[in-house]
DNA sequence: GGAACTAGCGCG
DNA sequence: AAAGCGCGCTAGTTCC
């Protein structure tokens, strides 16, 4: 291990041996340092954020194999309850802090480690950097299952990797495939920055039904007036309640609608101000939402429209991996309940298919919302109508997250199969609980505090498998990347210039989506990609869930552009 | 003129 | 045909 950290005005680097003693410490410039890690491959680096130091040694031209990064580190170990002695991590406040909200408008030039300021950061000083490291040791070590929370640092790190190398390399984007999807949606794009052509006509003839030249369409409240003029007593302007009624306005009106909505978030202001050079390169936050699955931070990068994904093109010689998981929750969940027959439903493409073959239920389609329900928290409707089914067919999975959301309600906390654990209640949810229970509690306080605790029971049982699910796909990006790295490189003639000079010699990760990757890949390399993806797959489900037999079929095609068929 | 809010809809 | 989890983003609105 390698530990660096700035000291004085420059940087200094540590080195450990296992147990975490310095042997040596020395200054080193930001070339040297650049230098070390170009041929200290074998290196574990130690740094106080992936997304603080890694940007400018990519930059340099240069990937390192493995990290571990202190910040995440501290939010998972500081709350985490297989933690027997949390005291220590606990007290070091300076590590609480959010990921750095980089407007992603320019990539931080090469070296640049100063914080804008402001700018909430983790303590970056060496000392300080090897005193969290001797905390964080002490927290693993007093922890119950040790090997599952050193897993998950060690996961949470290599996320954080190729995090900062996927914003390098980029998402390759088609801006010609994208313009012409726009023309064939929106129309025309108008000259002076007004509306294109087909929402022109649509705002028209929405207007003449309203019977008002001037009716606004971008206010619900307006819209909604309006509407309830001709006759439309919708309660909302959303797509779900405007279905429901019967006018001829309603058909245009929708489809303004679906076309607002692509000219506002994926128009042409969004390719001029999002995508470069031929690429997307979005801000990957790790760890970013509570359940520990990643968040992003400009340009939506988790919300792109299938619409657009054939706007996702390769570069020339190069091709994709496209690959998602089939139904990633409930495979989860069968494999931390040890669900001996849902993991038999699970067996093969289609996990409810399977359960439709078990008999707990006649159709797919109810397999999906029951089980959807089951992890959601349905309670009421068709979905909720199915769940106690799935008790009965699969009650140690179901078990598993009843017990989770009982624990939820009762102010609880409760955590994923690698000790990630959820916030505890508010203070405000607590006071409400209290409120309720007391002798002057009125029964609107008995209802407020219900509502809060069936909140937090819905919120607590979608956690445990949503994390968990979080944690299997980041053990997947793991593998991936580290078996990608063994491909070698390309020749001279055959690199991705645009992916950035540390990505550009070998298929790279491009892409990542809670259950879904892309590689971009030369053409040559991509089958040998396909098998990793593949391989890395069935290396996760081990590595979380050891000997317990359960599967996680791909949905994988090698392919140009990103593009569902 | 900006912060903080809601509505609505895109993704899993 | 829609209630049940987690997000980010934009525009409109409200409030200071």
């Amino acid at each position: 291990m390698v530990a660096v950290g700035t000291d004085g005005d420059g940087i200094a680097c540590a080195q450990l041996d296992a147990e975490g003693t310095v042997l040596r410490r020395e200054s080193i410039d930001r070339v040297a340092l650049s230098g070390l890690a170009r041929t200290a491959v074998d290196v574990r680096w130690v740094w106080s954020d992936t997304a603080h130091w890694y940007p400018s040694l990519l930059d340099a031209g240069v990937r390192v194999r493995r990290c571990r990064d202190l910040r995440l580190c501290h939010a998972i170990l500081r709350d985490s309850t297989l933690v027997a002695e949390p005291a220590a991590v606990r007290a070091a406040r300076a590590w609480d802090v959010a990921a750095e909200v980089d407007s992603g408008a320019a990539p931080p030039a090469l070296f640049a480690i100063a914080e804008s300021a402001g700018e909430a950061a983790p303590p970056h000083d060496l000392d300080e950097v090897l005193a969290e490291l001797a905390r964080q040791r002490d927290a693993v070590a007093s922890a119950a299952e040790r090997g599952r929370l050193e897993l998950l640092c060690a996961a949470e790190s290599a996320g954080a990797l190729v995090a900062a190398e996927m914003r390098a390399a980029g998402l390759p984007w088609d801006v010609a495939a994208h313009e012409r999807i726009l023309e064939d949606v929106l129309g025309r794009r108008p000259a002076g920055g007004g509306m294109p052509e087909h929402m022109t006509a649509l705002a028209a003839e929405i207007r003449r039904h309203l019977g008002d030249a001037q009716a606004s369409l971008d206010s619900p409240a307006k819209l909604l007036r309006s509407l309830h003029r001709i006759g439309v007593q919708a309660e909302s302007t959303s797509r779900w309640e405007l279905r429901r009624f019967e006018h001829p306005v309603i058909a245009p009106l929708l489809e303004y609608k679906r076309q607002s909505r692509l000219l506002v978030a994926n128009g042409w202001a969004w390719l001029d101000e999002w995508v470069h050079d031929g690429r997307f390169r979005p801000v990957y936050v790790p760890a970013g939402v509570v359940t520990g699955r990643w968040a992003s931070s400009g340009g939506g990068a988790l919300q792109i429209p299938r619409l657009l994904r054939e706007a996702v093109r390769a570069d020339d010689g190069w091709t994709f991996v496209v690959a998602d998981v089939a139904q990633l929750e409930p495979r989860v969940l069968a494999g931390m309940s040890s669900d001996a027959a849902l993991a038999r439903a699970a067996f093969g493409r289609d996990l409810y298919a399977g359960i439709v073959d078990s008999g707990a239920v006649a159709t797919r389609a109810e397999a999906k919302v029951a089980m959807l329900g089951a992890m959601y928290g349905a309670t009421t409707g068709e979905s909720g109508r199915l769940v106690p089914r799935l008790r009965r067919a699969y009650p140690r999975a179901m078990k598993l997250v009843d017990d989770a959301a009982r624990t939820g309600e009762l102010g609880g906390v409760v955590s994923t199969w690698l000790g990630r654990s959820c916030p505890p209640a508010s203070e405000g949810w607590q006071r409400a609980q209290r409120q309720a229970a007391g002798e002057t509690g009125s029964a609107m306080d008995r209802d407020r505090a219900r509502r809060a605790a069936g909140d937090r029971g819905r919120f607590t049982r979608n956690f445990v498998v949503q994390g968990t699910a979080a944690e299997w796909a980041l053990a997947w990006l793991g593998e991936v990347r580290s078996r990608l790295e063994s491909l070698g490189s390309v020749g001279a003639g055959e690199t991705a210039p645009r992916s950035g000079p540390a990505m550009a010699d070998r298929a790279h990760l491009a892409f990542f989506l809670h259950d879904e990757l892309i590689v971009h890949t030369p053409v040559r390399q991509a089958d040998a990609a396909a098998a990793i993806v593949r391989e890395a797959a069935a290396s996760a489900g081990r590595l979380l869930f050891g000997g317990f037999a359960i599967d996680f079929p791909l949905d994988l095609k090698i392919a140009p552009t990103a593009a569902k068929e």
